[in-house]
DNA sequence: TATATATGTCAGTTATGTTGACGTATATGC
DNA sequence: GCATATACGTCAACATAACTGACATATATA
């Protein structure tokens, strides 16, 4: 095998991996709740949007809203999300983190933070933009991403 | 929120994204021959250590032999994988690619090399370094992977 | 010979996604 | 104001890929 594929095959791998014990712990907590990682992304992008419109929760997962409804409505139903009806446009429910919703975001993101900080400071300097970088060219419509994170 | 908060959290979203659409392709591909993501894992790690042993590959893919023991069945069957007894060791099985299992791997492996190689190539000089070793220290144990992986 | 290891299989369950159909409320364009 | 589009919800059936638990068999090893 040539070394430009023995190079790449490691980053296959290694992303792989990476992505595997980055969700792991998450996952842990999230089962101790009775919860899922359907639930971490509804809660994270709520945590990070608050009052996000269900269909621009929708177009960020990619995922029906059947899927997305089941998991919502036990995220409502024990507490951890509020809904509400938008002012300006009727049809829309906006979403938003309760206390006990936004305590146990902040458990789950700060634990893969600190994960990621770790990685960073163990990998030199400017590793984190590059890192970044390479993410970013990864994805195939970086533009269709919520305003936020275009920079 | 803090700057550290808002720059952390756009690695956690880039790295989903990123995951997602890495994945994503290959996904599609792998429909067409009416497989899922697990087949891909087995082709992929048969395709890197040919005549690997099933406990080996478990190993590596942390799931349970009930679940290899599905996805391998049919790779089986439909002549994706060759199966032989380990001469050394009668209980073994040891699993390589037939040459249409190798045919897909490359397909599919070719695709997800081109988006990291695209995705270094617009991302400056020394990114895939940097890449690679923010990936490693976010992995738990990097010394239970498979050698080859461990430079 | 006893025990450990490697593999396979049967049965039932869970989490998360899908399609398709249908209903209702609200907004918007002509 | 009426037709259409959008936003949301819900019911039902289904698929995939994971899980636990139990049990069987063959082979290796102490």
């Amino acid at each position: 095998m040539s070394n430009r594929d023995t190079n790449i095959r490691k980053a296959i791998e290694l992303f792989f991996f990476a992505y595997r014990d980055f969700t792991g712990e998450a996952d842990t907590i999230l089962d101790e709740y009775g919860f899922g990682r359907a639930h971490h992304r509804a809660i994270y992008f709520i945590g990070r949007s608050p009052r996000i419109a269900v269909h621009e929760l929708l177009a960020i997962l990619k995922i029906t809203k059947q899927s997305l409804g089941r998991v919502l409505g036990q995220l409502i139903t024990e507490g951890y999300v509020r809904q509400e009806i938008d002012e300006k446009d009727g049809r829309r429910r906006l979403l938003t983190l309760t206390k006990f919703g936004a305590s146990l975001e902040r458990l789950l993101t700060e634990r893969q933070s600190q994960r990621i900080e770790k990685a960073y400071a163990l990998s030199g300097k400017g590793a984190d933009r590059s890192f970044l970088k390479v993410l970013e060219h990864m994805i195939d419509d970086l533009g269709s991403i919520h305003p936020e994170i275009r920079d």
